[in-house]
DNA sequence: TTGAAAGCGCTAACAT
DNA sequence: ATGTTAGCGCTTTCAA
């Protein structure tokens, strides 16, 4: 069902059916008429890839993540979707599972379908510079732009790091653990260096973030940390400190009372669990936003790359409490 | 940089080139190895609508669902994603929000870029045979197959329903609330059949689903709920149960010694509230796989169009309790 | 073993 | 106002 069948079930040409789609003020209205009525008969379905063939833009933008089920990839993604959205574009979301190889997988099928633009949270963000100069956007999302040749959207993480350090040491805390991953993604490195720089000294525990999720492995780690006796942790994110409540409360120690601990991404039950979570939030919608906007931007003449950068903000719940005294000083 | 570029700097005609791509065997080694080099010199990059325009498929999915930020659908789309990879295929997400004018519109496009199938929780089904007779293969997700000439990945949403129900039953519960939407999506509207079966009689709740957030709208009508004086509520899903949560607690009901809450999904967070939530759980990873898998087997020649069924499964813990005989009799 | 050529469905310059 | 035609990048006969 191509325009050849709509063209002669309305007895014209195809390039007469091709006008009435795209510029029907050309074509006459009878005949325009004749040929919508032709369009519906045979129905008749225009063929994208064609179409691309002939320079036509696409309408696909790829989004490149750690982990499309993740609740902050997840929110971020709803964000590029709908301002995609108002410019009839459609999001192709992938998880790379912080993996080089598929990342460079997922990217080299990306360009290859000569996808509008490509937003990515990258594990290796040395390929990207290529693929913008061969042609296809490339719009870095929660990383910073640097020196490179990109648009970005950036948080502040070294900041949202810090926040949490100085909430804890305004509390009198000194031994302060961070639950980070194996291999952390750059924008968690980058919280526990602000972390790092804010407290002094850090008590480093490691889970894999991988399988069979971070929840259950954070739990896990519980009984390594109390080990280590620290009276604050930080932890990478809340699915991880949601995780690790859990191994507490299993190893019957309470929180914040015998230990203080800290989320990041202010996601929707942190301030439900028990106890109500102290956490850093980012403005996790908007990021997407922002990184849809540059992206859809990099086709207007004038564009020049830039970066859009956001802050954490700190949310003190009860999962955090000053520091026993006795325990100081007894 | 297409073939073209590739030959020239091989030394070579273009065929030889798209033969070294698809059918090295049949070239000589040392043209092989000579176009290799030229390939990587050049930086050729596959075009992919020209290519699917001579016939190969499309290495896209697409995926339609409710909300792709929703922690439910955000792991079901984890599932296909995962299971399509082992295709080399990727996954294109969008959301509906529930609009039958926004999945028209989606699924238009999907078709329009030729997508090797489409996944589709759908809002509106009458138009998905026809899409499938057209030559893309769609496979119902969270729908029943019933007598449509599709695939179809189900779970028994009317036993998730009626178990909740069964369970608050036993637990002497008469005056059962039941928090919906104000349009359910139809899963959710399953649910409340097999809920309304189970225990004669339902106090309907309803809350927009939409603007600014489930979460919140659950907690405002929490109030509303009060006022109707059930001894249970159950919700359409844990994310409204979370935020009915925090509405009780603002208001100073005690779950589950004034009120008992059921929520649905079972969602990691699920069971580290204050206070635990008793919810129904889905198989949610495994419905996209399954979904993946019945669209992959689509191109297999002696395919025929089946349903796969799951099952939900109660998890009790501490947010329901036994009616307080005190309050039914005094 | 390699190359020449036709054509996938569409668009746009040009001719009528 | 409409039609003719060339060609987008690729695959695939078919011929050399």
């Amino acid at each position: 069902m191509g325009m050849r069948e709509v063209a002669s079930a309305a007895g014209v040409s195809v390039s007469t059916v091709a006008n009435v789609l795209s510029r029907p003020a050309i074509v006459a209205p009878a005949t325009v008429e004749r040929v919508r009525r032709a369009i519906d008969e045979v129905g008749y379905v225009p063929n994208g890839p064609a179409r691309q063939l002939r320079g036509r833009p696409s309408p696909i933008v790829g989004s490149v993540t750690l982990d499309l089920a993740n609740p902050f990839h997840a929110e971020v993604n709803r964000g590029i979707e709908d301002r995609l959205a108002e410019a009839g574009c459609v999001l192709l979301t992938c998880s790379t599972d912080l993996r080089p190889a598929t990342e460079t997988r997922l990217l080299r099928v990306l360009e290859q379908q000569g996808v509008r633009g490509i937003i990515i949270s990258p594990a290796d963000a040395a390929q990207l510079p290529a693929i913008s100069r061969r042609g296809t956007p490339v719009v870095l999302l929660d990383h910073p732009k640097e020196r490179l040749d990109l648009c970005a959207v950036a948080v502040d993480d070294v900041l949202g790091g810090r926040l949490a350090g100085e909430h804890l040491r305004a509390r009198g805390h000194r031994r302060i653990a961070y639950l980070g991953a194996t291999v952390d993604p750059a924008p968690v490195a980058r919280r526990r260096a602000g972390l790092r720089a804010a407290v002094g000294e850090i008590i480093d525990v490691r889970v894999d973030m991988h399988p069979p999720s971070l929840g259950a492995a954070a739990a896990a780690a519980a009984e390594r940390i109390v080990a280590l006796a620290p009276t604050a942790v930080v932890c990478l994110n809340d699915t991880a400190a949601l995780g690790l409540l859990d191994g507490l409360a299993a190893l019957g120690v309470r929180v914040p009372a015998d230990l203080s601990v800290v989320g990041y991404d202010d996601l929707p039950f942190a301030r439900r669990l028990a106890p109500a979570l102290t956490t850093v939030r980012q403005p996790t919608y908007q990021l997407g936003q922002a990184a849809a906007e540059l992206l859809l931007d990099e086709e207007r003449p004038g564009h020049t790359h830039r970066e859009v950068r956001f802050q954490p903000s700190l949310v003190v719940r009860s999962s955090t409490t000053y520091i026993d005294e006795h325990r100081l000083t007894g």
